[in-house]
RNA sequence: GGGGUCGUAGUUAAGUCGGUUAUAACGCCGGCCUGUCACGCCGGAGGGCGCGAGUUCGAGUCUCGUCGGCCCCGCCA
């Protein structure tokens, strides 16, 4: 008995073919405008209420989500064929539009104003109980979504992030294609450069022992393309870094890449705000600022102990190195930094949150949290009794402190200071909801240092790229000076987070030659891994600059979400594998073989 | 390379000082139900606690190792 019963669910099960049914509306178009029409809607089953008598389906496809009913007096048949549906069945529905009846109106639902009462309907496939369900409130694991990608994919809020994806990306087309740019592709199988971040690699079949490299930025063959007079290029590309991943930064990810000749910063500067501008108010209808904000490195550095400020919210950070150069408080006397932060109202942190942000800061290398709570008498602190009434003055004239603050320092190496109070700063702006999330907040960052130094290769290394043109100014004290160089540089930050960023580069020879001098690139070495660059300088090279953006970054403001894997369709986990297709995997030996790639047994850890 | 955190039915979670047969909700299966919208009601099945050792009379609980997810430092021109 219970076999003739699978059987017979088996049959209702049969699969309809599409045959000529052709879909009129998406499932979140219709409205009480639409009423008494017939529409064939295609989906799948969100949710199913079966009464026995009514049975209502929420069916849903990428746009959204209509209730539809299979009613046992309108169409009998339809409707008892209609037991079988289950959550992610897939079917097309052939119905007239009916205003729902009076007190059934769904206001949480945008078509919730109506329904479809069905005539017909063919099931088009049927669908395995789902992992998980698919639906924005479940919260389920992401190593789980992430196996499952193409059901979590299908989740409102996800799809949401991919259809804002596309008008952002055919909102900067637009944008840029008005300027007279031109889209070029450049190659994805390029050559390794060795400076910068670590290539993913390509063994060569046809040249064994030789290998590509996937291009960490197209940033010289978009050099390339100005020499090429080109003149305006952009493309919007995959690039590869092999480095370790943050909720942020993926291995492979893409960027917009602009470059432009016979432009100076300011030109590339305004056309990239533009650029902002233009796609929040095409896709958010959000109007940034006109022109955005700009803030010096230096400032950056000082006052945010970043260069990537996220300048929502107002707290900074206050330098007080000479007020405690001769205090009895050795450690900041001898510090060759020490600076303070002001939280207004911070008095009301507990001891138990102090000992917390303490480890806090100790992850940026700080042995410490010195604070000082302002009381309305007088200071609490473990510190302030090595201060004298001067220092004391200092301090609280210099930082306003007021009853009801807490002050917290740090003292030390510079860099240690800046990130410790740098996001420590983070950290109280979400501790105190100093920040408002419906807001978007660009600035530029300027005049950034050519170089820095590289302690582990002893040796300055290009902030930017070594292809940055240096400061007017600077070009003569750049390779006896480096400290002080300053590069035509520029970022752009939003929110805190560095969505893009771009430079004026050496379009004359001579120039190069000197930024690769002063990188301490041998003419042999220069010569070896850029040649054609520097060959390319040689037949008249305009003058050019560019920027590139992280297009998933940027998305990922403009959706709010924590993750840049929420804007990536099949993103990678943390270990660069993907959960899904199970990559990367083993190749077989007549592959290596072809290769001319002989695996060791067994890879050790260490080497 | 390092630090932190998590891993228990399909899913999300609870599980006390180590103690009988490992809980719950949702989902799933079956039945009933003609206005629900995360429908409702009744009944049922389903896991041996990521994996492997160890301690113990006894381990989901303790120890060691290992695998995996996430967050972070380093790294990311």
């Amino acid at each position: 008995m219970e076999d003739k019963y699978i059987e017979e669910k088996a049959e209702l099960r049969t699969l309809d073919a599409l045959g000529d049914w052709k879909r009129t509306h998406s499932c979140c178009q219709l409205t009480a405008a639409d009423i008494d029409t017939e529409v064939c809607l295609m989906g799948w089953v969100q949710f199913r209420r079966d009464h026995g008598g009514l049975i209502f389906i929420d069916l849903r496809d990428r746009e959204g989500l209509t209730q539809v009913v299979f009613s046992p007096d309108e169409n009998a048949s339809a409707h008892e064929r209609a037991h079988v549906l289950r959550v992610e069945y897939v079917i097309a529905i052939k119905g007239i539009v009916r205003a729902r009846p009076e007190g059934m109106i769904n206001s949480g639902m945008k078509t919730g104003e109506i329904e479809v009462e069905i005539n017909d309907w063919k099931l088009l496939n049927t669908s395995a109980t789902p992992p998980f369900s698919v639906e924005d409130r479940v919260e389920t694991s992401e190593a789980l979504r992430l196996k499952y990608r193409y059901l979590d994919l299908r989740r409102p809020k996800l799809a949401a992030n991919f259809i804002l994806r596309n008008r952002v990306a055919q909102s900067v087309r637009r944008y840029l294609d008005n300027l007279k740019f031109l889209e070029i592709e450049t190659p994805i199988l390029t050559k390794s450069t060795p400076e910068g971040a670590r290539d993913f690699l390509v063994p060569s079949r046809l040249n064994q022992g030789e290998f590509y490299a996937l291009p960490q930025s197209p940033q010289l063959f978009k050099q390339m393309l100005m020499v090429s007079g080109m003149e305006r290029y952009y493309q919007i590309c995959k690039c590869f870094r092999d480095e370790d991943l943050r909720a942020d930064r993926q291995p492979e990810f893409t960027q917009i890449d602009i470059e432009m000749s016979f432009v100076d910063e300011e030109q590339v500067m305004n056309m990239a705000e533009g650029m902002v501008r233009t796609l929040f108010r095409e896709t958010l209808g959000q109007e940034l600022p006109d022109p955005f904000p700009r803030m010096p490195f230096d400032d950056a550095m000082q006052y945010y102990g970043v260069d990537k400020p996220d300048i929502r919210f107002d707290l900074k950070l206050t330098e007080i190195t000479d007020i405690m150069r001769g205090s009895d408080f050795k450690v900041f006397a001898k510090a060759e930094m020490v600076k303070g932060m002001r939280v207004p109202g911070g008095g009301v942190l507990s001891r138990k949150e102090i000992d917390d942000l303490t480890e806090f800061v100790a992850i940026y290398g700080a042995k410490g949290l010195a604070w000082i709570k302002i009381k309305e008498d007088d200071w609490q602190s473990p510190i302030v009794k090595f201060f004298s009434q001067a220092e004391r003055d200092g301090i609280r004239d210099r930082m306003g402190l007021v009853p009801g603050d807490i002050v917290f320092f740090q003292a030390g190496a510079p860099e240690m200071v800046n990130a410790a109070l740098g996001n420590l700063r983070l950290k109280m702006g979400e501790r105190f909801e100093l920040i408002d999330e419906s807001v978007f907040a660009p600035v530029w960052i300027t005049d950034f240092p050519l170089f820095e130094y590289d302690p582990e290769e002893k040796r300055h290394v290009a902030r930017h790229h070594p292809f940055t043109q240096v400061a007017e100014g600077d070009f003569e004290t750049m390779v006896s000076d480096p400290d002080n160089a300053k590069a035509r540089a520029y970022d752009i930050v939003l929110n805190g987070y560095e969505i893009g960023g771009g430079s004026i580069r050496n379009h004359n020879l001579d120039n190069q030659k000197k930024m690769f001098s002063a990188l301490g690139i041998s003419d042999e070495e220069a010569e070896s891994k850029f040649g054609f660059l520097l060959s390319a300088l040689e037949y008249g090279a305009p003058p050019h600059g560019g920027i590139a953006f992280g297009l998933d970054r940027l998305i990922m403001i403009l959706c709010g979400a924590k993750s840049i894997r929420d804007v990536i369709a099949f993103p990678k986990t943390q270990k660069a594998t993907c959960l899904m297709t199970e990559a990367p995997g083993e190749v077989s030996s007549r592959q290596l073989r072809d290769l001319g790639i002989k695996l060791r047994e067994k890879p050790k850890k260490d080497d």
